[in-house]
RNA sequence: GCGGCUGUAGCUCAGCGGAUUAGAGCAUCGGUCUACGGAACCGAGGGUCGGGGGUUCGAAUCCCUCCAGCCGCACCA
């Protein structure tokens, strides 16, 4: 169906076009309304006009029969107040609908999105969260409009560092070392393979020819270093799935996948002519970079020594996702850090032909997460926090103020709620900031069921929930009428109706926060509702119109919890 | 030095070129209760939107400049 804005945007195109064709009529949410448009104003000007005159000429093309109402105001905004009997018509729509409004994709796009990306034999930390968490919102997100959406795990699996990692498996037997890389004790894997490496020539030694081994693909040594990768993709398995993260073991894509494909980038790139020797490394100067002398800045392909840079590797990514998976849009969810390095990959692909203009490609950059002194969040000993300790923490502190509040059933169903509350928790804090952002993580606000919290969405849920519960009907018949008598009826609604526009423009943007905000406003609109509204109580026919507010309400909340990877529970 | 991101209420954050009082949440203070879960709701106080210029009828929003913080700037990913 047909959302709202669409519909006013459409009726208001005409209009505008009467008087200029092409005109943007500005079509936006309104305080003093349900929208306003604000195209006139800026007509006006280009036009050489006074802006209400021609905003009231406007208002002489526009029909909005049957839809909305039009106020010429202030300098020449036009306000618009939707009419109770749109407002009617589009509800019984939306209640009879099952993808509450959300037209399904047409046609199908293919989604590739790359995110996570640990590394193999080092320990998930907070670094590795905001990339897990926004990747799978904006792969949820996707999935809901029914596009194709292929996720890459791009995992750390290759380089110097796995020669060191592998002497040490060596040195602690493959038993015992893959029997702490199983249980996910990777830090103290990868910190005693680092110390020894520092301490021991001898060592150092090893590891080289070991790099070298790996390369050349030497059995043993692949053996070793796919036992090395095996448990640690076990691991991260078993965080996602603690994380209730949709990634799979099927997505990954190593760094190592790539290898065969690398000689090849650089002998097409050398064939177009792209490629550059510069001090013995293989690059390509794509215009616009510069470094710090003001020299063109290089995108290294291939290294002094012959081997491959990074670059080469997310080249080969590029190209592969493009012409054999059929990307039609690329999102990497990656920090912001990397901003420059993947404007240059994108911008050598585009030089390449690899990267078609119509492939939408896009560094989806996050800020970092700080510690209450603002910091990069660390441990009190300064090291890395672990995401497993995270959501440990979480859910212990969920579970404490389950118990407080004086939760009944067993431990086992108490301790399954309050894992679910902890992944509401962490997940909407780091998804309901703009993402470019720094925040800041404090568990005690996250796990807080009052405020703009994971925990107060799932709560205004499980309220909707007992309504229909004690309503007794498995489905919610819908009526025959939407009346909205009530301010709070009406504003229910309204954002009821919201929900596909809040979806598309969390799309448009890869931004979840903005469905983070529809969803807290429409809890709001709920509990006002609630307050003002009794639904049970009503006479017929409101109280059949209320409780299929309720049931649309239920439906939406739990929808787009799911969306951001939330549970909406039935009870909390 | 060049480039990027950030700077909005005590704290954490929204804010789409617009309309008297720049919004939420938390915290503070004051209210609301026999409906359906008070883990709620309503209200109040609290802001030179980092500073300064400019464009515009109109700027937190666009442009310039300065300041502060973080990050990147050739063979680690």
């Amino acid at each position: 169906m047909e959302t709202v804005s669409e519909i006013l945007a459409a009726r208001l195109q005409t209009a505008f076009d009467r008087v200029a064709p092409g005109a943007d009529p500005v079509l936006r949410p309104s305080e003093r309304a349900d929208f306003q448009a604000n195209g006139a104003l800026a007509l006006a000007r280009a036009l050489g006009r006074a802006p209400r005159d021609l905003a009231q000429e406007i208002c002489a093309h526009l029909d909005l029969a049957g839809v909305a109402e039009v106020e010429l105001a202030g300098a020449g905004f036009l306000n618009v107040t939707l009419s109770a009997g749109f407002l009617d018509e589009r509800l019984r729509a939306l209640a009879g609908d099952a993808r509450l409004g959300v037209r399904p994709a047409d046609p199908v796009r293919t989604v590739v999105i790359d995110y996570s990306a640990p590394n193999v034999a080092k320990e998930m930390h907070v670094g590795h969260l905001r990339s897990t968490v926004i990747g799978d919102a904006l792969a949820r997100v996707e999935r809901l409009v029914g596009n194709r959406v292929i996720a890459r795990n791009h995992v750390g699996d290759w380089g110097t560092p796995f020669g060191m990692l592998i002497e040490h498996l060596i040195d602690q037997g493959e038993d015992a070392g893959s029997a702490e890389l199983a249980v996910g004790d990777l830090t103290a894997f990868y910190q005693d393979a680092r110390a020894a490496f520092d301490a021991d020539e001898a060592f150092r030694e090893r590891s080289r020819a070991r790099v070298v081994a790996l390369q050349a693909g030497d059995p043993e040594t692949r053996r070793l270093w796919r036992l090395l990768v095996d448990q640690s993709v076990a691991y991260f398995s078993e965080v996602y799935a603690r994380l209730g993260v949709t990634l799979r073991s099927e997505d990954i894509r190593g760094e190592s996948s790539y290898n065969d494909d690398l000689a090849g980038v650089v002998a097409d790139l050398d064939a177009l002519g792209l490629l550059v020797d510069s001090d013995g490394a293989r690059c390509v100067f794509p215009p616009g970079f510069a470094n710090r002398d003001g020299e063109p800045l290089p995108l290294i392909v291939q290294k002094r020594d012959g081997g491959f840079g990074y670059a080469a590797t997310d080249l080969a990514a590029v190209r592969d996702r493009v012409t054999r998976l059929g990307a039609d849009t690329m999102l990497y969810v990656v920090g912001t850090p990397q901003a420059q390095h993947f404007s240059m990959v994108f911008a050598v692909a585009r030089l390449a032909g690899w990267l078609p203009d119509a492939v939408r490609c896009e560094h989806v950059a996050f800020g970092n997460v700080l510690g209450a002194d603002h910091k990069m969040l660390k441990t009190r000993s300064g090291g890395t926090v672990k995401l497993i300790d995270l959501l440990d923490e979480a859910i212990a502190r969920a579970d404490q103020a389950l118990v407080e509040r004086g939760a009944t059933g067993d431990e086992a169903s108490r301790r399954a709620l309050a894992e679910q509350i902890a992944r509401a928790a962490i997940k909407y804090a780091d998804l309901s900031t703009e993402r470019q952002r720094d925040y800041v993580f404090d568990l005690e606000r996250m796990v807080a069921f009052e405020g703009d919290t994971g925990p107060y969405l799932q709560y205004a849920h499980t309220r909707v929930r007992s309504i229909l519960r004690r309503a007794g009907a498995t489905t919610v018949a819908p009526p025959a009428r939407f009346a909205l008598d009530e301010p709070a009826e009406r504003a229910l609604g309204r954002a009821l109706l919201d929900w596909p526009d809040a979806l598309a423009a969390t799309r448009a943007s890869a931004q979840p926060h903005r469905l983070c905000g529809y969803l807290f406003s429409l809890a709001q609109a709920f509990t006002a509702f609630y307050e003002a509204c009794a639904v049970l109580g009503a006479p017929e026919p409101v109280r059949t119109q209320r409780l299929a507010l309720c049931d649309l309400t239920a439906r939406t909340l739990a929808q787009g919890l799911d969306t951001l990877g939330i549970e909406a529970p039935e009870r909390m």
